[in-house]
RNA sequence: GCGGAAGUGGCGUAAUUGGUAGCCGCACCAGACUUAGGAUCUGGCGCCGCGAGGCGUGGGGGUUCGAGUCCCUUCUUCCGCACCA
């Protein structure tokens, strides 16, 4: 029989969905091997030939993993929460729900189709109430838990409480809010039951603060950032305005440090690592206080600790050693200290400056970088070293939001703080003596200081080391390591998201007792926020945390059971649920432990289920989440250690980025009439020039290898039906751009069709084909054939030329051995480090070989099925079968074992070069020493005719590899 | 501006420790079979040159018997960050 793609897809699809073939069991005596993609939003457009490319890749290596006798866990879901749903819901009334099953249920038949090794068993939906519902419980854990810097790890909130129970405040060292109160234990115990939770929830890990949001009021909306597009929103092109709103947020600024060390001790791409280093972004460094001058308070007699925070500048800098040449301070315009530092003659200059910045939109900014600006405030203040009065200014250049949105500004080292100074007629003070500043800042740390008081004389790592410690002695300042990460945002004023399981009293959020959950996401009429402006969880009718008494719900209870105890003997009341949803982020931040135990009831995972698994050994996705889902879900997942639910710090120990597949446009070129209306008349590619042409987009499905199939265009679009085309060679010629692969350009390769025509597996290998995993690349269908030729010819060693199955039981050729054992040695190595590309041409040679070997031998086809199923493992499992073999068996066989001897010659064509160039190639036994081959060599003929028959310099032999002869 | 990745035939790419540059495909050319094929097979295919030969891994320089690979320098493209004190 032929190779039958179809038939045999089709058949083997359905039999491992029958059989569960690739279940994964979460107990077994099998080393395991967890190997995860990054699940696929399921949008409306379903699957492109680009999407896969991680899967096949991933897949590859599950299927070899099991091979080689791992209990693979490889499973697939969905991250079914998000915007696109909810447009269309917004757009045409129906439920996101709805939307979300049909695109999930298209994506799984395109998964379906391609013969992935996926436990389906074990699936997950994050917009599943049976899944969010564990979102939300570890949303409450974190509600629960404060970080505690002494112990460096988070903790539960009740050991908060005891501390403050019995030593107020004191010694407290947690990752908390600014605006934290100081008390004794017997205080905290006065505070009333609010009291004490406004307090506490400063401290919370998941917290409210009032944040900034991205507000477009005619869409009645809070935007992502990613819907904005230069203040305008990207669908409808309204204006977007920045808006304080109480916002969630989570404290992973707690974590900054240990998601930053944690970086060394995973395998990660080094961009990516990079790209999360410079999104902590810490920087070490100190705090110095700055006193204010008397000039401006009339009596500065007092002691730093006397001082209120009010007439104290703190700064932030990363060159405490350059304190010496500090000449100004600078703030940014919205530093809460600005307006009580404002003198009376300068407040004019300062709101002006501050009116005139804050018009500036950030990309003006931006732009304007180069431009130096700012006001003076008419202050001085007080460098505690060498107690010299320096003017306070204000400048947009200082970000209130990183740092103390302070600096001391050293012109002599910092080129902004230069440029500042010389517009402004600042003093600029060396303080090295090497540096030079005659045209710029010099911000050398070598050489020896000057000028600098004490530290004069010393280097960089002296003078650091003394400021420090005489800083901390005066009580002005301290070392310091500051992060440029911010807390993250967690919430979003939209429907289709998990609903925060909290409720509010008194105008503070408390958490629903842990038996409600999930608290599931409530049926409303629009998916609209309220005229009022409210999020449209607020449309929902009835929808309350309806508090009991005590007895209505058994144990019902108010979280945090800390404290409270107005509760009893009330009658039921209705409360208010919060209005937001979780963060796109949320469902994703943890699902690779719902894999392990999908279906438990009583837990996100099973304890068992989580130390048999315990992290993920192969992580595939791209690189666009390197610093959100990827930051967040190491976040959560050092959470979930601390509260001793995970067992390793890190929960992806390797990752890999495929590359992204672009898309590969055609393009003709239509002629252009002196009006400058386009014709019906079409140039080809090479007189595009000649002419006046506009080039058009074409559908890539009706052109192959640039040649445009005029038929198809002619139908392709009514208008086209009379269109006339100027050929080169006969043939109607296209153009080609690479650009995103997106319906517009009309680009769009369906892998439903490849798939249809070729077949998965030649799908398969050729997306690995392609080139390096990593790599971005366009898509061409053009070289497919090669591969599905391949397929063929692989199919036809089993088959004699009647196409009846034949193979032959005899002792393997020496020649087939070792064919075999390259290709087997060949794919270990390859798969190993994540070369599918080159495994897929050593396939084709391997399967030359052995088609002109004429080889028809059980033994050797046997063990090639084996190779090869991972890669293409449809045709394997048919020829499997047919060579006697029970059905479903190949996918767990042992990989055939490599032996060397079968490699082994003993012969080898030296390449011969003079002076560095290859001339000829000289057979020679391979156990000849080099002095053997250097003699042998040189009684060769042909080598004397090109030395020229002179005695060489020099002759290098590399024993098996090259000689090479100096003349 | 800073950080990262990458530049090899017409195209996708290969060369794993410094050791024959271009494996494997696509496209193209020639041929075989075939009453003109989206079939199969054979041969050719980096560039210049009839050939001998010369030149070739973005450019320039260096180390080495030998460099796509190591070092310096420079250009280009892509990605990320962007006044970070």
């Amino acid at each position: 029989m032929d190779y039958q793609f179809k038939d045999i897809e089709k058949k083997w699809q359905r039999f491992w969905a029958e059989n569960e073939t690739f279940k994964a069991e979460n107990n077994s005596s099998k080393p395991k091997y967890y190997v995860l993609d990054m699940f696929p939003y399921p949008s409306g457009a379903g699957l492109h030939v680009g999407h896969p490319l991680g899967y096949i890749a991933s897949d590859i290596f599950a299927r070899y993993k099991r091979l080689k006798g791992f209990n693979v866990l490889h499973p697939m879901g969905y991250d079914s929460f998000g915007l696109p749903a909810e447009q269309y819901a917004i757009q045409t009334g129906q439920h996101p729900a709805i939307t979300t099953e049909t695109n999930i249920s298209t994506y799984r038949r395109q998964l379906d189709q391609l013969g992935f090794s996926f436990d389906w068993s074990r699936e997950v939906r994050t917009s599943s109430p049976d899944y969010y519902k564990w979102t939300q419980w570890i949303f409450m854990q974190l509600f629960d838990s404060w970080y505690n810097n002494q112990t460096d790890k988070a903790e539960p909130i009740d050991s908060l409480v005891r501390h403050f129970e019995q030593n107020g405040s004191a010694g407290v060292n947690a990752v908390c809010d600014d605006d934290v109160l100081s008390f004794s234990a017997e205080e905290w115990k006065t505070l009333s039951y609010r009291d004490q939770q406004t307090e506490l929830l400063k401290y919370r890990l998941t917290y409210l603060r009032e944040s900034t949001v991205n507000w477009c009021a005619a869409l009645g909306t809070v935007l992502a950032n990613d819907e904005v597009k230069d203040g305008f929103s990207e669908r409808g092109g309204f204006p977007v305005e920045q808006k304080k709103m109480m916002q969630w947020s989570m404290r992973i600024t707690a974590y900054a440090g240990r998601l930053l060390s944690g970086l060394d001790t995973i395998d990660w791409p080094e961009p990516l690592k990079e790209m999360q280093r410079n999104w902590i972004g810490k920087s070490v460094g100190a705090l110095v206080k700055f006193r204010m001058s008397d000039f401006q308070f009339r009596n500065s007699e007092k002691s730093d600790a006397e001082i209120p925070t009010s007439e104290i500048i703190e700064v932030f800098t990363t060159r405490v050693d350059t304190i010496f040449g500090a000449t100004f301070l600078v703030l940014a315009p919205e530093h809460e200290l600005v307006p009580s530092l404002t003198t009376a003659e300068q407040k004019k200059v300062i709101e002006r400056y501050i009116a005139q910045s804050k018009k500036k939109s950030e990309l003006e900014r931006m732009a304007d970088a180069k431009t130096v600006s700012g006001a003076f405030t008419g202050s001085y203040a007080i460098n505690p070293l060498n107690d010299e009065k320096i003017p306070v200014w204000i400048a947009d250049y200082v970000l209130a939001g990183y740092g103390t949105g302070a600096v001391m500004a050293v012109p002599s080292g910092d080129q902004r703080d230069y440029l500042f100074a010389k517009h402004y007629d600042l003093p600029i003070v060396p303080i090295i003596d090497i540096q030079n500043i005659e045209k710029e800042a010099d911000p050398t740390k070598e050489g020896r200081y000057i000028n600098s008081g004490f530290i004069n004389g010393m280097n960089y790592k002296e003078a650091t080391t003394a400021l420090i410690a005489k800083l901390e002695e005066m009580g002005a300042g301290k070392a310091k390591i500051n992060y440029r990460m911010r807390d993250a945002i967690f919430g979003r004023q939209r429907y289709w998201g998990e609903p925060v399981p909290v409720y509010f009293k008194d105008g503070l959020p408390y958490l629903i007792d842990e038996q409600e959950l999930p608290l599931i996401l409530p049926e409303v009429d629009k998916y609209l926020p309220t005229e009022s402006g409210e999020p449209p969880l607020a449309r929902a009718k009835g929808w309350g945390y309806h508090l009991a008494s005590g007895k209505a719900r058994g144990s019902a209870k108010v979280s945090p059971p800390i404290g409270g105890g107005d509760l009893e003997g009330a009658e039921p009341v209705v409360y208010e649920y919060e209005l937001s949803t979780m963060p796109g982020w949320a469902g994703s931040s943890w699902y690779w432990y719902r894999y392990m135990d999908a279906d438990n009831d009583d837990a996100f995972a099973s304890k068992e289920a989580i130390d048999y698994w315990k992290d993920v050994d192969l992580y595939i996705g791209g690189s666009e989440h390197a610093t959100g889902h990827l930051l967040y879900s190491r976040f959560w997942n050092k959470f979930l250690k601390d509260m001793n639910l995970a067992p390793e710090e890190e929960p992806f120990k390797k990752l890999i980025n495929q590359g992204m597949i672009q898309g590969r446009s055609n393009l003709v070129y239509r002629l252009i009439d002196d009006l400058g209306r386009g014709t019906n008349t079409f140039v080809s590619h090479a007189f595009r020039n000649q002419y006046q042409t506009s080039p058009l987009h074409v559908d890539v499905n009706i052109v192959e290898n640039d040649i445009l199939d005029i038929k198809k265009f002619k139908e392709w679009r009514p208008e086209f039906e009379n269109a006339e085309f100027i050929l080169e060679n006969g043939k109607y010629v296209c153009g080609f751009e690479v650009e995103k692969m997106s319906k517009r350009y009309y680009n769009v390769v369906n892998p439903d069709d490849i798939a249809n025509r070729y077949g998965a597996d030649t799908l398969r290998m050729y997306e690995m084909f392609l080139g390096p995993l990593e790599q971005s690349k366009p898509w061409n269908t053009n070289g497919i054939e090669g591969v599905f030729k391949f397929l063929r010819k692989f199919w036809k060693l089993f088959h004699d030329d009647k196409l009846n199955f034949s193979v032959v039981d005899a002792e393997p050729t020496k020649q087939e051995l070792k064919s075999l054992h390259k290709i087997i040695r060949k794919v270990e190595e390859d798969i190993e480090r994540f070369s599918f590309n080159t495994s897929v041409s050593s396939f084709m040679i391997a399967v030359n070989e052995l088609t002109d070997l004429k080889c028809n031998n059980r033994a050797i086809l046997t063990d090639l099925v084996v190779v090869l199923s991972p890669y293409a493992p449809h045709i394997c499992e048919e020829l499997w079968t047919m060579l006697g073999h029970q059905a479903g068996t190949l996918s767990y066989v042992p990989y055939p074992k490599f032996n060397p001897e079968y490699l082994v010659e003993d012969e080898f064509a030296y390449p011969i070069s003079v002076n560095g160039k290859t001339r000829m190639n000289l057979n020679i036994p391979l156990n000849f020493e080099p002095s053997a081959v250097e003699a042998f060599v040189l009684g060769n003929a042909d080598v004397q005719k090109y030395i020229d028959h002179k005695a060489p310099k020099k002759v290098i032999v590399v024993k098996g590899r090259i000689v090479n002869i100096v003349i």
